[in-house]
DNA sequence: CTAGCTGCAAAACCTTTGCAGATAT
DNA sequence: ATATCTGCAAAGGTTTTGCAGCTAG
């Protein structure tokens, strides 16, 4: 199983945090949605369904309280608004498709030492998931090799 | 020898695109600037030391007709504002400090088949350089790891 | 001549911030 | 009781767009 929303608000508690309607909701959609990509707006849009007068900027900070607890993080898959992911999700990178968004869950071990060793050859060292990893997925690929193949 | 202005002039033509006072000045600066990361705002102050009344909405539509041409990409580094890069300077990627900004270029031919066959098994294509790799630099790390250590 | 380019101003977009009032502890 | 949180509204930074006039071809 994975985390629930007590334990998102319990952990909220521990980090000297209040729990207020706005949070518990938010943490709840959080819990339910932990395998989405959601925006801050998204996320605006299903928690009202509980708490209608939540306003946006509840929204982002307390998903800057709670980044900044540890439970979660806000990823970039693209251009335009970020994603935000349960800290415990975080065990994969994304790679991304530059044309048409699709997204694949990219495990960390089989990111695996390669690229790893590849930015400690630089003195870095390699991120969480802030960022995406950004390319084109094989039908934007195949389209952009043969854009007329197929066509009149 | 890199691009010289006069081949992004010549290729803005060939593609159809007319030569203005505006497109000349931004593409000396652009073949002047090839090693650095600009963003619009930067290329807008450089070209008003040669042209002083063009606007910034002139920058932006210029460099999407010269990424429309294929002679330009831009590239995210991290949040902020997208930096400029000339096609020709394509053959890298970006690593990119998630804390204090610095970026390291790293040759595609380094990046080597590891992180390109790992994509592959996922179906993509590693694109091109239109997002940096995130990570966090040698000192970034460093202070990360142990932020009081030198410390009083 | 006319399709395309320009500057200006205003909007769009996502996110952050100031403030006065409400609430959890 | 009081430090924290909230909604609202307004601003922030980057990028896009509408429009009337200018210019390259």
């Amino acid at each position: 199983m994975h985390v629930r929303a007590q334990d998102l608000e319990a952990a909220l508690a521990a980090n000297g945090l209040r729990l207020t309607a706005a949070r518990r909701a938010i943490c709840r959609v959080l819990a339910r949605s932990h395998d989405q990509h959601l925006t801050a707006t998204d996320l605006l849009r299903k928690v009202k369904r509980a708490s209608p007068g939540v306003n946006l900027s509840t929204i982002y900070r307390t998903l800057e309280a709670l980044e900044g607890a540890g439970l979660l993080h806000h990823v970039h898959l693209g251009h335009g608004p970020g994603i935000v992911h349960l800290s415990e999700a975080t065990d994969h990178h994304h790679l991304y498709c530059e044309r048409c968004g699709k997204t694949v869950d990219l495990p960390l071990p089989e990111l695996g030492p390669s690229l790893r060793r590849l930015a400690a050859r630089h003195g870095f060292r390699l991120g969480g998931v802030h960022f995406a990893i950004a390319g084109l997925c094989q039908a934007c690929a195949a389209e952009s090799d043969g854009p007329t193949k197929l066509g009149p």
